[in-house]
RNA sequence: GGCGCUAUCGUCUAGGGGUUAGGACGGAAGAUUCUCAAUCUUCAAACCCGGGUUCGAUUCCCGGUAGCGCUACCA
């Protein structure tokens, strides 16, 4: 409808598309993350390829548990699923065959530098840094006799060093990149205690997985040489390169969970009531685009319009605010909208204008249920209708609906001169709402109904149908900011609604006895 | 420091040698309504700077600036 319909050869179904999300257990799954998982997917569905999930987990100084936990709830959270799984320290021996096959064809030497504390970047990080000295060159036998010794030793690349050499690659985003090898120093395959390094592991096991398109970061475009030496020292063709713009905060530093709190993390918009159709939305949206004036779009237009093509090349900024820093675990009490970026926000409420009544009484359950109100399946799809257009989060259900969850004399306090009508006094909401208990008191509780007996007891009286209705909310509701009343009343039901006009009278006359003038008397 | 990537309203973006530079969120004002919300209308808001190419650059090229990334036996 909006795009034409992809052409396919038949040659082109034989092109086993193969893409990986590749997460390092090392911290929680935060949205930049969640983004590069939602493009691999989208890229593989839009072109029947298949879903690679690896955990990179050969750090096993940083890796915890918790982090793999958070890893696999925000992706089971976003509900797109995955094709194969794979765990990167369980193949430790094709990584260390891979660094051999390489070493074997001398395209990587020994280095028994012992290793220098990183921490020292002022030091060396100044100077343009190739190699160790010494160790390239040394000879074969040498290398030998000194690792049989028992010297222990860190394995490097030996990247050309001939005048003119470059290393080159085609990225689909980023186009035609070329760097001079003499820029590129040579990088560590494996470490001194024999554990391959991210970049020997990560692309060993992209060869063995036949991962055909490799789609992430563009933090790792600089590294991408390193890789493309790596894949054709192991006699490997490189797969496509995709790199994508960073998701960036409102400052323009990197995301990070201790600067940026929990509005970083995947598992917060789960938490305070975003669909995750919406948030997947949302990510899409930022250093994507359709070409047309599309924003809100499901899952399916999304993997319909979905190219590579349609990616951007310059850093998003995710829009939160930086006000919530310390507590994640208070965050789902405070949440308010304004935390998050406005467009995910209204994205959320738009997906939920769109969810029909069964679908969203059925997610807003668990909500209400867990924050201790009984409330049966029946009265929540009741419910529903009278709130929809009024949360943009599932959360704000608690304090949309608040007062049909209560027991009838367990609405929150409000203070009395909120049931005095615009233009009116305390003696007109008295007035009103005795009658108006009279009326509700005989008149049938559906709609219409009480629409006309209301509107018509407000004429007999003279008042207007804003001044009786008003009094008449803020008894039942508890506030002035409601649904609609005859929708409210009739979900509410004669008794609760009778009680709570009852309620409402009791504290009009506490008042009235406190202060005696009443002006307007008529 | 070295190498690289990027630059359109506050934010996400469309566009592209000649346009009133389009849309969306957010903001402001108004309409509607029993309040709120939703909806509708209107308004404010941008091509980083300097050169060059050109009849004409926001668009192409170069430089500057700024931001970001890489520069680890982290990933």
């Amino acid at each position: 409808m909006f795009l034409e319909p992809k052409p396919r050869s038949p040659l082109y179904s034989k092109v086993m598309l193969r893409v990986r999300f590749a997460p390092s257990p090392t911290g929680f799954l935060h949205v930049g993350s969640a983004r590069t998982f939602i493009f691999n997917w989208l890229y593989a569905r839009h072109n029947g390829g298949t879903v690679v999930l690896r955990l990179d987990d050969t750090d096993v100084e940083r890796n915890t548990d918790a982090s793999v936990n958070s890893i696999f709830d925000g992706l089971r959270w976003l509900d797109l699923g995955w094709d194969e799984e794979y765990k990167q320290s369980e193949r430790l021996a094709l990584h260390r065959q891979i660094a051999d096959a390489i070493f074997q064809k001398g395209l990587a030497y020994r280095d028994f530098t012992p290793a220098h504390t990183g921490d020292s970047e002022k030091s060396g990080a100044n100077q343009t840094w190739l190699f160790n000295p010494g160790m390239r060159e040394l000879s074969r036998a040498e290398s030998d006799r000194r690792a049989a010794a028992g010297e222990s030793f860190a394995l490097r690349f030996r990247v050309p060093r001939g005048t003119g050499e470059q290393v080159r690659f085609t990225d689909a985003v980023y186009g035609e990149q070329i760097k001079s090898a003499a820029d590129i120093e040579d990088f560590a395959l494996l470490r001194s205690d024999g554990m391959p390094t991210y970049h020997l592991a990560s692309c060993a096991d992209d060869i063995d997985l036949r991962i055909s398109h490799i789609i992430r970061g563009q933090d790792h475009l600089s590294n991408t040489y390193k890789h493309v030496l790596i894949f054709e020292g192991a006699g490997a063709k490189p797969p496509q390169f995709a790199h994508l713009p960073l998701l960036v905060a409102p400052d323009g530093s990197k995301l990070s969970k201790r600067r940026h709190g929990p509005v970083v993390s995947v598992t917060t918009y789960r938490d305070a009531g975003f669909l995750p159709e919406a948030f997947i939305n949302f990510l899409c949206l930022l250093g994507w685009s359709p070409k047309d004036d599309r924003e809100k779009m499901t899952r399916q237009e999304l993997i319909d319009a979905f190219s590579l093509e349609g990616i951007n090349r310059a850093n998003a900024v995710i829009n939160f605010k930086e006000n919530l820093k310390e507590p994640a675990a208070t965050l789902p009490a405070t949440s308010p909208d304004e935390t998050f970026d406005s467009k995910a926000v209204w994205l959320n409420a738009e997906h939920i204008r769109g969810l029909s009544i069964d679908d969203l009484s059925v997610r807003l359950l668990p909500i209400v249920h867990g924050a201790g109100f009984p409330i049966a399946p029946e009265k929540m799809h009741a419910i529903t209708p009278l709130i929809r257009e009024r949360i943009k989060l599932l959360r704000d259900v608690l304090t949309a609906a608040d007062f049909f969850f209560v027991d009838d004399d367990q609405l929150p306090p409000y203070d009395p001169a909120e049931l005095i009508p615009q233009k009116g006094d305390a003696a007109m909401a008295l007035k009103v709402l005795t009658r108006a208990r009279e009326v509700l008191a005989q008149t049938e509780f559906k709609h219409d109904p009480l629409d006309q007996a209301l509107r018509a007891a407000a004429q007999a009286m003279g008042v207007k149908a804003g001044q009786m209705f008003q009094p008449i909310r803020v008894a039942v509701c508890g506030r002035k900011n409601a649904p609609p009343l005859f929708e409210t009343l009739q979900v509410l039901g004669r008794e609760i609604t009778l009680a709570r006009i009852d309620q409402a009278i009791e504290k009009l006359e506490g008042c009235a006895s406190a202060s005696p003038k009443s002006p307007l008397s008529s």
